[in-house]
DNA sequence: AAAGACACCTGGGAGC
DNA sequence: TGCTCCCAGGTGTCTT
């Protein structure tokens, strides 16, 4: 389940094999992801050189003078580099072909992910409406508190939201709760600002950690899973239900909110 | 306007 | 052991 922190490690696991690369050819084997992968776009991509790697909430940008190649992970793509030709498996959708031999292949069992293209000086309308990047200074406790104000929907609902804050999912969101001490389905509008401080400073906690174990993976990238290890990070309540609280052991509960599993402690998180 | 349901897709675990 | 069933999960879109 790629969130940020992998997002982030892939971007800096590819950035340097790519950039200032020219593209010899993208090949691709299944272009029906969540949405079609848009092949007479690609055809641009061939002779470009990539300029620079982005990363936009949990969209990665490969930019190239004619656009860019906009590439989002869904919750089972990766990417990897290979160094020579390697035949590809069952879910090796996409190979972005560079001149120097190298590959950089897209890989997705479950195609949630999407490969899309954004024109020149264009923003992408999936990119259009996205709020702040949780690790910038614009995202504050002023800013989360402006958001909440009046808001019934569940605070766990609302950290999740890419509108309010880009790249907080499932497993960060129910994490980033718990180290705050908060009910995940406390009506965001009805949360101090005091609170709502922590609750920030807990979501760039979380997510710097896990960055910064992402990191120390990048060394297996190349020729790999393309699987960042972050995982390692130990998780308090995220797939725990019915397990005692780390903190005061009593049992986990497991709750709906939007359709998503969250996994709370009654007596720690209020 | 806001909240909820649904859709996409497949591997993997549960149940038989 | 093998088959079927069901679900997770990010996020856009359609329905209340």
């Amino acid at each position: 389940m790629p969130e940020l922190p992998e997002v982030e490690t892939t971007k800096a696991g590819i950035e340097p094999y790519v950039v200032g690369s020219v593209v010899k050819s993208v090949v691709v084997r299944q272009p029906k992801l969540r949405w079609p992968i848009p092949l007479d776009k690609m055809e641009l991509l061939q002779g470009a050189t990539v300029l620079s790697v982005k990363r936009r909430g949990k969209y990665i940008l490969l930019e190239v003078p004619e656009g860019a190649l906009l590439i989002h992970l869904g919750m089972s793509g990766s990417m990897r580099v290979l160094t020579s030709y390697q035949e590809p498996n069952k879910h090796d959708h996409v190979d972005i072909c560079l001149e120097s031999g190298q590959v950089v292949r897209f890989t997705d069992p479950r195609r949630f992910g999407s490969i899309l293209w954004q024109e020149k000086a264009e923003i992408h309308p999936l990119l259009a409406a996205l709020g702040p990047e949780p690790l910038s200074e614009s995202f504050d406790a002023q800013y989360l508190a402006a958001c909440c104000k009046g808001k019934a929907v569940p605070i766990k609902q609302l950290i999740m939201n890419s509108k309010v804050v880009v790249g907080v999912g499932n497993i960060y969101a129910s994490e980033s709760l718990f180290k705050a001490g908060i009910d995940p389905r406390r009506a965001s509008g009805r949360i101090s600002l005091v609170r709502l401080s922590v609750l920030v400073e807990e979501i760039k906690k979380v997510l710097s950690l896990a960055i910064e174990q992402g990191g120390t993976t990048l060394k297996d990238f190349v020729n790999s899973e393309g699987k960042p290890g972050y995982f390692k990070q130990s998780l308090n309540v995220y797939g725990r239900a019915g397990e005692p609280c780390l903190n005061c052991h009593s049992i986990l509960k497991e709750v709906k909110l939007g359709q998503r599993g969250t996994v709370y402690c009654q007596s720690c998180q209020h």
